[in-house]
RNA sequence: CGUGGGGUAGAGCAGCCUGGUAGCUCGUUUGGCUCAUAACCAAAAGGUCGUUGGUUCAAAUCCAACCCCCACAACCA
C-alpha cells in the first residue's frame, strides 16, 4: 500500500472564500479519491495563511482582535470546504502554536542560507511590498492601486539565498524529478528561475508585527515565504516527527499566481532542509466571470457559497472539474452553470439512471453488488496520472453517453413487449453492469452521486422517487 | 524591442509538433423512439481556419511580416 500525500494551497484569510479557491480543493480531492480507489493510503492537507500586515489592518479596521478576526474567516473557509465534500485529513493554521514553533525550527535549519541584507528602494505600504525602479517609472511614482506615492525605503532584513539551489532545482525540473504541469508553466518556470534573485524573508517588526518571530533577532518578524510555505511540512509534524513515509508530496495543487513561489522558493527551501522535492506541482488558471477577471469594482464577483447552494456539491464539482479547464483560465456564468446542470447532469446522467432503473425494476431484473472494477482502464489511469482531470472526466462521460445510445439501439422495451425474457435479462444486466463500471470511474469526481447510483442498483433495484438531479 | 498564451461554424474548444477530403460539445432545424426528468437516439444546416506574402504538387498545419485580444511582470484567488 502506497502512502500518498497531496496538498492544496492555503488561502490568505483576509476575507471570505473566493470562487477561485474551489479549484484547488476540487482537483486535489478528485486525486485523493482516485488514489484511494487504487488502494493507496492518502493524506490530503488543507489550511489557512493567517499572518501579515493586511490581515492585521483589516482586523483593526473592523475593531476586532486579530486572532478573533482570523478565527472567524477560518471558520468560513472550513465550512466551505466541508460543503464541497473535500476529504481532507489534515488542517493547518499558520497561527497555530505547533506551526509557529516548527517554522522557527525550520528557519534555524535554513540558517546557513539566510543572511542579513539591506533593501534600498521604493515601497508601497498599501501593497505591502517592494517596488522595482521600472515599476516606479511606469507608474510615475504613484501606486495605481492605492493612489499614493511610493515611499523611499532603506531597511535591513533577512534574505534567503535562492542562488544556492538554482542549479539543483533546474536539474530536478529537467530530469522530471519534480514535474511542473502544465507544460507551458514548466517552461515559464525554467525561464524565471534563471534570474530569480534572493528573496527577502523577514521584515522589521515596526512594519510587520502579526507574524512569526525570527529566532534570535527580536527586531525581525518572518515575512510570508518561510512561514506559509512550511505549512506543507509542519502539518505533518516536521521537524518534530519523522515524515519520511509521507514525504515528498505526490502532488501539490496551486493557482498560477503562486506557482512561481511553489516552483522556485519552496524547492529551494526543501533543498536547504535536505528533503526531496514534490513529485508534481499542478498549476490551475483563474475563473473569469462572463469573460472578465472578477473584481469588486466591476461588480462581477461570484459567491462560491451561492453556487454551491444552488444545486449542491456534485453539481459544483461537475462544473469546476469538467467545464473549468484544468490548467487554463475559464469562464463561469450562471447560464453556463445551469446549462451544464440541466443538459448534462440531469439529462445525460440523471435520466440515464432513471430509465435504466425503471426498466430493470419493471421487468424484475437484478444485478449483484460486486460492481467495483478490478483494474482501472489504462486511458483513465494515464489521464489521472498526468492530472488531466477534465479530459479524464470527459472520458468517463463518454462512457455514460454511450449507454444512452445503447439503450436506444437495443430497445429493451420492445424485448419486454415481445416476451423475449432471456434476451431482455441479458441486455439489461449488461447495461447495468456497464453503468456501474462507469459509475465507479465517476466516483472520485461526483462522490455523492456515485454513492446514490450504487444504492439505486442494489437489491432491490429502486428508481429514485425524486430524480438524481431535479430540474426546477 | 519585457515574458508568455491565443485569434478555427452563433458560443466554448480540438486539430498545428509528424503538411494531403476542417472536427468535438452546446445551441439551431428536421426526423425517429416512447423505457425515462418534454428526457433519449439519428440526420442536416452553419466556417474564405486574424491579415498579407513565401515554401510546396498540396498549408488551419511549415516560414516571414503585420493586425487584434488576453494573462503575467514578487505574493490583489
Amino acid at each position: 500500500m502506497n502512502k500518498v500525500y497531496l496538498t492544496t494551497a492555503i488561502p490568505y484569510v483576509n476575507g471570505k472564500p473566493h470562487i477561485g479557491h474551489a479549484i484547488d480543493y476540487c482537483q486535489a480531492d478528485v486525486c485523493a479519491r482516485y488514489y484511494i480507489l487504487l488502494g493507496d493510503e492518502v493524506r490530503l492537507q488543507a489550511g489557512t495563511d493567517e499572518h501579515g500586515t493586511k490581515i492585521y489592518q483589516k482586523a483593526e479596521a473592523a475593531g476586532v482582535p486579530v486572532q478573533q478576526y482570523v478565527d472567524g474567516n477560518v471558520k468560513e473557509f472550513k465550512d466551505f470546504i466541508a460543503k464541497l465534500g473535500v476529504s481532507y485529513t489534515d488542517f493547518v493554521r499558520t497561527t497555530g502554536p505547533d506551526h509557529e514553533r516548527r517554522v522557527q525550527e525550520i528557519w534555524q535549519k535554513l540558517r546557513d542560507h539566510i543572511y542579513m541584507g539591506k533593501y534600498e528602494g521604493w515601497y508601497c505600504a498599501g501593497c505591502e511590498r517592494y517596488i522595482t525602479q521600472k515599476e516606479y517609472d511606469e507608474n510615475n511614482g504613484i501606486c495605481p492601486d492605492h493612489q499614493k506615492p511610493y515611499e523611499k525605503l532603506e531597511e535591513e532584513n533577512y534574505y534567503f539565498r535562492i542562488s544556492d539551489f538554482k542549479e539543483q532545482i533546474k536539474a530536478a525540473i529537467e530530469n522530471g524529478e519534480m514535474r511542473i504541469l502544465p507544460e507551458f508553466r514548466r517552461k515559464e518556470i525554467l525561464r524565471l528561475l534563471q534570474d530569480s534573485p534572493d528573496v527577502s524573508v523577514s521584515r522589521p517588526r515596526e512594519q510587520l508585527s502579526w507574524g512569526v518571530d525570527v529566532p534570535d533577532d527580536p527586531s525581525q518578524v518572518m515575512y510570508v515565504w518561510i512561514d506559509a510555505l512550511s505549512n506543507y511540512l509542519t502539518v505533518l509534524g516536521y521537524p518534530d516527527e519523522d515524515v519520511s513515509e509521507w514525504w515528498p508530496p505526490v502532488a501539490q495543487f496551486v493557482g498560477k499566481d503562486i506557482l512561481r513561489f511553489h516552483a522556485i522558493i519552496w524547492p529551494a527551501m526543501l533543498s536547504g532542509l535536505g528533503l526531496p522535492l514534490p513529485r508534481n506541482i499542478v498549476a490551475h488558471g483563474f475563473i473569469l466571470s462572463d469573460g472578465q477577471k472578477m473584481s469588486k469594482s466591476l461588480g462581477n464577483v461570484v459567491d462560491p457559497v451561492e453556487v454551491l447552494d444552488r444545486h449542491g456539491p456534485d453539481a459544483f464539482r461537475y462544473y469546476f472539474l469538467r467545464h473549468i479547464d484544468t490548467f487554463n483560465d475559464s469562464d463561469f456564468t450562471w447560464e453556463k452553470y445551469e446549462n451544464a446542470y440541466n443538459n448534462e447532469l440531469a439529462n445525460d446522467l440523471g435520466n440515464l439512471v432513471q430509465r435504466l432503473a425503471t426498466l430493470a425494476a419493471k421487468n424484475d431484473v437484478k444485478i449483484g453488488n460486486d460492481t467495483n472494477v478490478a483494474k482501472l482502464p489504462d486511458e483513465y489511469a494515464e489521464l489521472m496520472n498526468n492530472y488531466e482531470l477534465g479530459k479524464c472526466f470527459d472520458y468517463v462521460w463518454g462512457k455514460l453517453q454511450e449507454l444512452n445510445r445503447r439503450i436506444d439501439e437495443e430497445k429493451p422495451w420492445s424485448l419486454a413487449k415481445n416476451g423475449e425474457k432471456e434476451k431482455l435479462d441479458k441486455c439489461l444486466k449488461s447495461l447495468m453492469r456497464d453503468l456501474l463500471e462507469a459509475n465507479y470511474l465517476l466516483s472520485p469526481f461526483l462522490p455523492d452521486t456515485a454513492e446514490k447510483i450504487k444504492g439505486i442498483f442494489a437489491d432491490p433495484i429502486a428508481p429514485p422517487e425524486t430524480p438524481l438531479f431535479p430540474k426546477d
